[in-house]
This record gives structure tokens, C-alpha cells and sequence, in this order.
DNA sequence: CTGAAAGCGCTAACAA
DNA sequence: TTGTTAGCGCTTTCAG
């Protein structure tokens, strides 16, 4: 089909054109590039200058096709409102990005609107930040046979690998430290309760009262898409309220900052008129006047060892069994949160 | 090679299946994947058919290979300490995603450490965020070929496309806005001047002080690494020194945050006892007890553009011309700045 | 240790 | 409008 053009007219060199010059066979540069150990010293040389001196780069869709394996890993994020608002999804392209460099994988980053279905083929393994509108994605490519790990979700009813973070404890830990403060009355705001982390730290702040023997209050509970301005609102009836809360425990440091700035704003103090504690560790909870007592997360933790458990199910023969992680989470004490009435 | 095993041993169907079960040749098929206007509705429907039945997704491998074309975007980013922290980063991916997923082209991640060579047999365009001691990637890419386009960093010896943002003339507009206030001894906080942006914004800095008739004074510049640890030094420079400038111009919000902070933990009140102007417009400058005066830039657009003309050259014929842009940005007047004396 | 040659799954000329 | 077929640039058996 396409037409033999002279050499001086060709896209880029092959792997033919590197064989040539060494004077070697195109399956010899194969197991050079390939580091087979039983290429001759002298002809691995040869090969070696041949692709230095033609600036030889293989096509890695060839490689791809011929070889069957891909070194792609696919990160999968659902975009969602908000979501890139997040101190979160950038710790995780930190953490992801940096390892696979470091491994030489192909990061393929796919921001799905969660409905279009992924190509199951694009990539060699597929790292799933969150499930949120779409367990069929991961449903797919999990039947398709396609390694997956799910990061910052634990998911019970599939036998897939997963890392999240202990988000029932963190909260919990929050909470308990809130009330050995002296707090009784500890609202909570929520993130988007979609996100199975705001729905946890629901949970573990539930579970801390009930295990105190603090009744749950719902009108001290406040549902927020996780956006400051949500934040801002609850903030609001918080501080308005007649019976006014001591503390909240908030979902995310961003809305804890800005729940924080309305407190000012209205002339309270903190942590004299309200305690704070906030989750995530963002570094911007250090720099206000009042630094922020919050739960630390090993995101970037929890992003590399996604990437390590990948790469291993990515390269290994026989199936490996399926691991379900949950990391720690640390309570993280500076100054928004102090015992009651002092 | 391969042994001929039963159908049911194959791992996943080829376009040769579909045409089997359709009952028309590969090239049929080939044609209805690739949306030719020339397949008879009749058989286009039966294709249609049998792809959805047999699940079938087409090899994106084997189509880039024989088809010579691959719809790859890579992004590359050059990773250095503090890139991370940085607000920058996160809104580029934003945009940059996004439009690729409505595009339908592959996002290729590409956190590179500068000194490995890219493959670039790997992606069909690249774009270059910065220009941060790689400039070598940018000119073998260039050289090669392969359609480029940087952002956030003007290249003016390379007839390359790039699409930056109007630092120095932001800058200017910062200083400007604050000698109107009345302030003459105004400090500057630079970014890493290993990348052009802080560069420019300092030349920005300089230029109004100049055309204002202000003597420029070294000891009122402070290099930074971006870093909040940094900014932190340099604002406890500026509030202790003798001849305390009463106003300072800071090359990103982040450090801008900081700098309030350490002010105020020093007993200054902003603005009154020092004014400050920021640049980013990050939207933690919010909210923050004052709120930020600062810089918009329009990182999204830039992000979007890009994308757009990368997808351009991608796929035009004939060699388009290069454009290079400088985008406007914009003085957004908030708080932390005010009239001298007041 | 090396080379010849058969694919990998698709695209695109060319012919029909 | 459709089918046949020659590659795309590699990897990998199999012989030698």
C-alpha cells in the first residue's frame, strides 16, 4: 500500500534500520532493547551505537501489539462538581504520577464523566480514584480480567483490590477528642454524602457520640456538597443557631477554613466560641491566625501503593491474591479546638 | 507462534469476529469504527450489532500502528520541588483534561524529572507546561516533528506555538495600583526565577517602579522558591527591617496568604500597617479574614486553548502557522491593599 | 547465541 | 459499495 519511498524520506527509523547498521538481525535489537542477558557483549555494542547513533526510539504501539502487554496504567477519576477543588485529587496525581515515572509506566489520566464507557484496551491496568457513579467501570473492566485497584474506597462485593483510608476512625478520633475537650453539643459538616469518605465520617461521628452516650442531634448534622460556599451557608446556621454548638467536626479542611473565616466574621472567637477540627492535613490549614487541628490522611501514600500493588498485578504470572487495605489516619492537634469555656 | 486454540481460549475479540458474526469483511467493519459515510446503512447496522454483542472494543494499539495517527496528547510537566503545592498545577490538569475527554483524545501524564528524553514515538502532540530546565525535550520534539505547543512560558527562538499569560503586565498593574495608593516603598516577594513567570513578574515589578520614577531598591527584592516556608522568611525580613516598605507585591497567592499571616502573628495589621497584593487569584484568598487583592490569570483558558490548537495540528494537513499568545490577565481588587496611611 | 519468519489487530490502497 | 491484501514495527517461536 504505501509506496517505497527513498530512505531520506522515511517518518523515523525502525528497529530494521538500527539491525542494518549493526549489522545484527532485527530479533538481535529486539533482545537488546529487550535485555535479554544472552545477547553477545559485542553485538549488544554494536546495537547499542547502531540506536545512539539513529536517535532509535521503538514504537511502543508495536511493541504493544505485538507483545500483548501494555505498561499503561489508566487513572480513572469521576469528575464531579467540586471535585477539583480539592486539596485530594491533586495529592493523588502527585503520588501516582511521580511512582510511575519512577517505573517507567505510562500514566493515562481520564477524567471520565462516569457514563461513557472506558476502553478496556487502552490500558494495561486501571487504578479507580473513588467509585462514584460509576461501579459499572469498574465492573467492566474487572470482569474483562483487566488489573484494577480502587483507591480511597473500600468495596466489599467484588473481589478487587483496594486502598482506602480509615475514615470511620479518623472521624471518630475527631469526635472523642472533641469531647474529652468537654464538648457535648459537636455539630458535623458533611462533604458530598455520595463520596463514600463523607459518608463514613458521618458515620464515625455517629458512632462517637452514640459510644459516649451523647444523643445524635439531626439538626446539628449539615449535608454540604463539599464546596466552601456550602460550607459557608452551614457555617452560618451554626453560629445563628439558639442552641448553639461548642464544636464541628468538619469533613474537609477547606470547609473547615472557611467555617473558620464566617466564625470571625461574626465576631467569634476560636477556639474560645467555637472548636474546629477539621480532615484532610492541607497544608493551608497551617497559615491562618488559628492553625488547624485536623486528621492527617496518607494520601500519597495511599496513591504510591496503588501504584506499587499495580505494577505487581500488571507483571505477575499467576494471579495474585486480592489485597484490601485501610490506612491509618492521625489525629493532628494545633490550636482550633480547645476544652469548652476556655 | 501463537497456537490456534479454540475460540472460547481467545482473550478478547478482534475486528475479525465482528465480521464473522456480521457476515462482511474486516474492511467493513474497519469503516463503520471509522464512521465512512460510504458503508450501506443495511450492513452498517449489522456491524453495529455485532460489536455490541461481542462487547468489542477495537485494539487502540494495532489502530495507531497501522494507521500512523495517534489521538495521544502528552502533558508535560517538569517536576520540581514545590511544583506540587502550587495552585498552577491542578487547574492546568483541570482544564487540560477535560477538553481531552470531550475530545475523545488520551491524556498522557508525563511528571518528567527533565533529564530522561521523552519517547516521543509515544504521543501524537505534546503540550509543554513550562519550560523548566528541559528545554532540550522541547527541541528534540520540535525537530522531530511532532506538533507542539507550550503554555505558560513564551518561546521566542523557536518557531513553536506557546500560549502564555501577560505577566510582566499584570505585575505592572499590581505596582501601579499600589503607587496609586501612595506607597513608594513597595517590596517585592519573586517566585522561582528559574521559571519565566516569576522572572517576568519581577521584570513587571521593576518596570513600574521605573516608569514611576521609584529607585529600585535590593534589599527590598526577595527570591523565593514559591515555597510558604520561604515567603514566611521573607515576610519576617520585610516587617522587621528598618526601613519597613509599607506595601509588597508577591508573585503567588500561596506566599501572599503567608505573608498575612506571619504579619499578623507579628501584630501588623493588614492592610493598614502593610499592603499586600498577591497573584494568581486562587480562591483561598477568599476567604482568609481579609480577603485578597491579586492577579487573575486565566489558567483554565490558557489550559483549554491549548488543547484546541494542539488538536489542530494534530490533525491538519497541510503545516498550520504558528500563533503565539499572551493572554490578558487582570487586577481583582479585594482588601489586602490599601491607600497609605489609612 | 543468532536469524528467519509468523503473527499481533488494525488501516488503506486497489480492484472489483 | 465492498472485499482482498499488503503492510504498520515490533516480539517471539523455532531452527540452527
Amino acid at each position: 500500500m504505501r509506496e517505497k519511498k527513498p530512505d531520506q524520506d522515511k517518518k523515523s527509523n525502525s528497529i530494521e534500520d538500527v539491525a542494518r547498521l549493526a549489522g545484527v538481525s532485527i530479533a538481535t535489537v529486539s533482545r537488546v532493547l529487550n535485555k535479554f542477558a544472552s545477547v553477545k557483549e559485542r553485538n549488544r555494542v554494536k546495537v547499542v551505537n547502531a540506536i545512539k547513533q539513529l536517535r532509535f526510539q521503538p514504537s511502543v504501539f508495536a511493541q504493544r501489539l505485538a507483545s500483548g502487554k501494555s505498561n499503561v496504567v489508566a487513572l480513572v477519576i469521576p469528575r464531579y462538581e467540586g471535585m477539583f477543588y480539592s486539596f485530594y485529587v491533586l495529592e493523588l496525581i502527585r503520588g501516582i504520577g511521580t511512582l510511575c515515572e519512577a517505573l517507567k509506566l505510562d500514566l493515562l489520566l481520564q477524567l471520565t464523566d462516569t457514563r461513557t464507557p472506558l476502553n478496556l484496551k487502552a490500558a494495561g491496568g486501571i487504578i479507580f480514584a473513588d467509585i462514584i457513579g460509576n461501579r459499572p467501570q469498574l465492573e467492566d473492566a474487572f470482569n474483562a480480567g483487566i488489573p484494577c485497584v480502587v483507591i480511597n474506597n473500600y468495596i466489599e462485593d467484588l473481589k478487587v483490590n483496594c486502598i482506602a483510608v480509615d475514615n470511620i476512625g479518623g472521624a471518630e478520633a475527631a469526635v472523642n477528642y472533641l469531647i474529652s475537650l468537654g464538648h457535648r453539643k459537636i455539630a458535623h459538616i458533611s462533604g458530598d454524602l455520595i463520596t463514600q469518605p463523607a459518608a463514613l465520617r458521618l458515620q464515625g461521628y455517629t458512632l462517637a457520640l452514640k459510644r459516649n452516650e451523647i444523643a445524635l442531634r439531626q439538626d446539628y448534622i449539615f449535608k454540604t456538597d463539599y464546596s466552601r460556599g456550602q460550607a459557608r451557608q452551614a457555617a452560618e446556621k451554626i453560629i445563628k443557631m439558639d442552641d448553639r454548638p461548642t464544636a464541628v467536626f468538619v469533613s474537609s479542611d477547606s470547609m473547615a477554613l472557611e467555617v473558620m473565616a464566617v466564625a470571625r466574621e461574626l465576631g467569634k472567637e476560636i477556639p474560645k466560641d467555637l472548636s474546629i477540627v477539621g480532615f484532610d492535613d492541607n497544608p493551608s490549614g497551617l497559615y491562618g491566625p488559628v492553625a488547624l487541628t485536623t486528621v492527617r490522611q496518607p494520601l500519597v501514600k495511599m496513591a504510591q501503593e496503588s501504584v506499587k500493588r499495580l505494577s505487581f498485578l500488571m507483571t505477575a504470572k499467576n494471579a495474585a491474591k486480592v489485597e484490601k487495605t485501610i490506612l491509618p489516619t492521625e489525629l493532628v492537634i494545633r490550636e482550633s479546638a480547645s476544652p469548652i469555656g476556655s
